[in-house]
RNA sequence: GGGCCAUUAGCUCAGUUGGUUAGAGCACGGUCCUGAUAAGACCGGGGUCAGUGGUUCGAGUCCACUAUGGCCCA
């Protein structure tokens, strides 16, 4: 006996109940362990940081990671799923700050970073609770008894054997990175915080600069091409920002682009100007003739072989404010400090143009200029042509290195500068214009891009790698991989993966003070080994301060090593996870090779650049190979008015409300079939109440349907095949093996939404064609063998939707198994999670029989909305319906289908005809058609069948009466009714019928007694008592 | 400011390689059906396929630009 399931049901009592259900049978752990002799299937998770609250969009990627390894694993795999923590970073030290009231870096070191890391390392774990209530309460199947934490000893321990592998291999440099700066707070700003100060009506200088050309160059290279040697010369060049110009030391223009001598201030003996042929109208003032035209990279020429264009540095700054740019790598073997070398030009030497493709001909003069200290691309290019690195500012903004700016803040000396350069006549025009600028989000200090010293990995050493191992990636979907991604990767540059901070992996570098060497450290263990060595037999922490304070003598020199002050991008130790996870290579060396690479990933698309990166640039870097084959990348959470959902903005959903109103599996569905899971999604609550009504509780009033009337039969499931199944029942399996087929191509595909959507229009055709048409066969008294029929071949729909829904509601999928298969199979699997997705049986599916179906569908379609359109309620029989097929196969099948069609329009008998049109036989017929059909239905009325449906209305009343009596379903009674005719008659007529329908024993003529239930109603304008009773 | 994605009915979404009059569900109005149903059936209203321009015999679909929203970067 099954359960008996009534049609109202509360689903997250429900799925409480299952909870509790899968924790005392371990089914989790369960369904990893019994797969373990099966194909691996390896998943990473992405580690969240739980130092705030899990929201509904931490919901959606857990859902997407579980339905696909819950697939897996019912596929036969076996899935382990380590669940991980990410501790460190910028984020976890600004919520501690914040929390302790203060915001910049001197006030962290007077709190004593001992401290304050130890209120980090409580920060990242405050919610962790709550992290894994929601995760376990959404049916999210993940191991979080044994997380991968990056905070560990040994996980850091495996980050630095990761780098040091790098360094080895000659990866890893020293060198500047420019960022955005806050002079006051003293501290770098994240893009995110970055972007929370953009000011669009900030006011600034527009300056156009004159850079003198010597007259030898103007008399020698520059006059071939067009120049007037008599002419003092000047290139052309524009900046908002003055107090950059001291950091000059190039000028770059586009190769390709035009350029133009020409002549201006005629009156005053005239002068040569350089610039853009593009931009003289918009960039010069007053009269102008040009005088020639070259292109750009002929401007640069070759300098070094005096063919090329020089000109006189504005400022010539103290020498030691000078270094030169360039690559040295600094590895094992390499020392020296790295990246730079110290080196300032000699006494009057010059500077000179460069080419560049980021030369904009959209404003300005096409002559850019290039201060490395001050520009990302300004950098970039003193790294790759070798230029001059020259820093005249401090970390307070304070400028250095001439009396006409000296001791000034960068904004307070603009004007400075500019009174000095047109007292020299070297400033062209000076206006002010309005444009975006970054502001500190703090303290409202304008931010300084500036040069950094930083530690980078030489990622782009391994750029074809790189682009090759995304070639082997599959991306859900598949746009990413050579969009934003491959994109990405084309554009690499180097990792600037160090950080001046103080909660994160401390970068395992330490330095010679006397020498200046270099060594990288890749273990505990080579560490305690070193010479020397101080302070590393009591380190219980590898955190700052802890391991600062570790010092051994240099292998050079025998000098003091000690570590660089920085610790390690965040990103880097999500990234390292791989081995991070296992504690690789110091233990499970074979847990990594079983898990590596990751055959499963899933993230939001913010990550493409975050986290898919950094594990695919690890993995290149130390194996030479990509780190997962197919990652689905999810669009992001958003209002339902689709604005992002934000704390201020009070539009955040917070997940466990809608959770305890409408259950996890309406969560499930919704997010997982609603939208395409790269689409952004618009979450609206209301909408999960509609999913619940719409999938979940047609679902559920199928499976209580299913239970009531089984119960009542005692039906035992059969054996499949053991039963002869009608044209219905052969229907609905070849659908529901075609369903088979479609949901494991789809979740094959990693397009769970799809699939999902397949099942839903299944379950929608099960309850509103196979069951509505069905009812009959179910309520009939005979125990047949079409009974049967319908009972198998529903059962076996119903458990075959709980399997193929496990992996999406797991919660529903298991109340179907528990009753269905378990109650009447002690041999079953403990839960529906334990057993194997269902495979289609191919030759179960029959076309012909969908196109059969459709077709009675299509054309009991019609005939109604023929009835309707004549005004004759369904519950009228009538006599006949005319049908026009398109050819004997049709008229075939719709024979073969007429009991049918006769149900569902209810008319007596149906006709077939070829004609084209319907019969002309005026009010005689109604009439429905689409482009291919038509359905005539007769409207004439005879007594005969007007009592018919007045036996039938008479039905539908003591059926309603009963159910207002709260009978049981099955409940004999005896009926009592008083009526004047043509009721009386209609009760005496169809007295079978009425027995039969309404499970009376008798139809008594006379007044109810006390005890029965009583209603007083009119039918046909008649006014009938009725009463009904138990027996 | 740059790159990527999206924009189809009030809402959520389909719409293959360009090819009749652009679809579904929900919501709305009406009618009906109902002892599984929180459902269902039939009819109806509701669309400048975000906008502009182009390619084409033909564009929701291809191209360019613009607008709005999202993400990434500046």
């Amino acid at each position: 006996m099954f359960r008996k399931v009534g049609s109202k049901i509360d689903f997250p009592r429900m799925e409480q109940d299952i909870l509790r259900f899968w924790k005392e049978h371990d089914v989790f752990g369960e369904s990893v362990e019994e797969r373990r002799g099966g194909q691996h299937y390896t998943f990473y998770e992405g580690p969240p940081t739980a130092n705030g609250s899990p929201g509904i969009h931490h919901v959606l990627s857990r859902l997407f990671k579980d339905v696909i390894c819950r697939y897996k694993t019912m596929k036969g795999y076996h899935v382990p799923r380590k669940a991980g923590w990410d501790t460190h970073g910028l984020p976890v030290e600004l919520e501690v700050e914040s929390a302790l009231g203060i915001s910049s870096k001197a006030q962290i070191e007077k709190y004593g970073i001992a401290r304050f890391n130890q209120l980090c390392r409580e920060s990242v774990f405050r919610y962790i609770k709550e992290w894994e209530d929601l995760t376990e309460r959404t049916g999210c199947w993940l191991d979080m008894e044994h997380p991968y934490t990056t905070l560990d000893n040994d996980y850091i321990e495996s980050c630095w054997w990761a780098l040091k592998r790098i360094w080895d291999k000659d990866w890893v440099y020293q060198g500047y990175k420019v960022t955005p700066h806050c002079p006051r707070c003293g501290t770098s700003l994240s893009s995110h915080e970055v972007a929370l100060g953009y000011r669009d009506d900030t006011e600034d200088p527009s300056v156009y600069v004159k850079f003198s050309v010597p007259e030898e160059g103007v008399s020698g290279h520059l006059s071939k091409l067009g120049a007037d040697r008599r002419l003092p010369t000047y290139l052309l060049a524009w900046t908002t920002t003055p107090w950059t110009l001291p950091g000059n030391t190039a000028l770059a223009v586009a190769p390709e682009a035009d350029y133009a001598f020409v002549k201006v201030s005629m009156d005053s003996g005239g002068e040569q100007l350089i610039l853009a042929e593009a931009l003289l109208g918009r960039a010069l003032i007053g009269e102008y003739e040009v005088l020639g035209i070259c292109k750009g990279k002929e401007l640069v020429g070759e300098r070094l072989q005096g063919k090329g264009t020089e000109y006189e540095p504005l400022y010539r700054l103290p020498g030691q404010l000078y270094s030169r740019l360039g690559f040295v790598f600094v590895g094992a073997e390499a020392g020296g400090p790295g990246g730079l070398v110290r080196e300032s030009p000699s006494k009057g030497e010059n500077f000179g143009l460069i080419a560049e493709d980021f030369v904009s001909l959209d404003e300005g003069t096409g002559i850019v200029h290039v201060a490395p200290a001050f520009g990302e691309v300004d950098y970039r290019a003193g790294c790759s042509q070798g230029l001059y690195f020259v820093q005249p500012v401090d970390e307070q903004g304070i400028m250095r290195g001439d009396p006409s700016f000296e001791g000034n803040f960068v904004k307070d000396a603009d004007p400075l500068i500019l009174k000095d350069l047109k007292s020299r006549g070297l400033l062209y025009r000076s206006e002010r214009i309005t444009h975006t600028y970054p502001f500190c989000w703090r303290c409202g200090a304008p931010l300084l891009y500036y040069a950094k010293q930083a530690w980078y990995i030489k990622t782009t050493a391994v750029k074809d790698t790189l682009i090759a191992g995304n070639g082997e990636i599959n991306w859900y979907p598949a746009y990413i991989k050579d969009g934003r991604f491959g994109d990405w990767l084309e554009n690499n540059v180097d990792w600037a993966f160090s950080r001046e901070r103080y909660w994160g992996t401390p970068l395992n570098i330490w330095s010679c003070g006397s020498c200046g060497n270099l060594e990288c450290v890749g273990s505990i263990a080579e560490l305690r080994a070193k010479p020397s060595l101080y302070g590393g037999d009591t380190l219980v922490d590898l955190h700052r301060p802890y391991v600062d304070g570790i010092t051994f003598a240099c292998s050079k020199c025998g000098g003091e090593m000690r570590r660089v002050p920085e610790v390690i991008d965040c990103w880097f130790d999500s990234g390292a996870m791989p081995i991070g996870q296992w504690h690789y290579p110091f233990e499970n060396g074979d847990k990594f090779e079983q898990n590596f690479p990751a055959d499963f990933v899933c993230e939001a698309v913010d990550q493409t650049r975050g986290w898919f990166y950094s594990l695919h640039a690890i993995s290149t870097l130390l194996f030479d190979q990509p780190c997962f084959k197919n990652v689905i990348c999810l669009g992001h959470v958003v209002d339902a008015c689709g604005e992002k959902m934000s704390k201020s903005k009070g539009n955040v959903i917070d997940p466990w409300t809608v959770i305890n109103d409408y259950g996890a599996d309406a969560l499930r569905w919704y997010m997982l079939a609603s939208v395409p899971g790269e689409n952004v999604h618009r979450f609206a609550t209301a909408e999960v109440a509609r999913t619940m009504r719409d999938f979940l509780s047609t679902l559920w009033n199928t499976y209580s349907f299913f239970t009531i009337y089984a119960n009542i039969d005692h039906f035992i499931p059969q054996p499949s095949g053991s039963v002869s199944l009608s044209e219905l029942d052969n229907w609905i399996i070849s659908e529901l093996n075609r369903l088979i087929a479609e949901v494991t191509k789809s979740l094959d595909n990693y397009n769970p939404t799809l699939a999902a959507r397949q099942i839903g229009s299944f379950v929608h055709d099960l309850s509103n064609w196979y069951v509505r048409r069905s009812r009959r066969r179910f309520w009939k008294s005979e125990e047949d063998a079409d009974k049967l029929a319908a009972y198998n071949t529903l059962y076996q729909c119903l458990v075959t939707v709980s399997r193929l829904l496990a992996p999406f509601t797991p919660f529903i999928a298991e109340e179907l198994y528990q009753n269905l298969v378990r109650s009447v199979d002690s041999k079953a699997k403990v839960s529906v999670h334990l057993t194997d997705f269902p495979t289609a049986d191919e030759d179960k599916i029959v076309d012909k029989l969908s196109r059969d179906i459709a077709l009675a569908m299509k054309v009991s379609s019609l005939g109604r909305a023929a009835r309707a359109s004549a005004g004759i309620k369904v519950r009228q029989p009538l006599g006949k319906a005319v049908i026009k097929v398109e050819s004997e196969e049709e008229e075939e099948t719709l024979g073969r289908l007429t009991a049918q069609i006769l149900e569902e329009i209810n008319v007596k008998q149906v006709e077939f005809s070829r004609e084209e049109s319907p019969p002309e036989v005026s009010s005689a017929y109604s009439v429905a058609s689409d482009a291919r059909h038509w359905v005539a239905t007769s409207t004439e009325l005879t007594p005969q069948l007007i009592a018919e449906g007045m036996s039938r209305e008479i039905v539908r009343r003591l059926q309603n009466m009963r159910r207002a009596a709260n009978f049981d379903i099955a409940d004999r009674i005896v009926t009592y009714y008083q009526a004047k005719e043509p009721v009386k008659q209609a009760m005496v007529d169809f007295a079978d019928y009425i027995k039969q329908e309404t499970l009376s024993q008798e139809l008594v003529d006379g007044v109810p007694p006390k005890e029965a239930y009583t209603e007083k109603l009119r039918i046909s304008q008649c006014e009938v008592v009725f009463g009904v009773k138990l027996c």
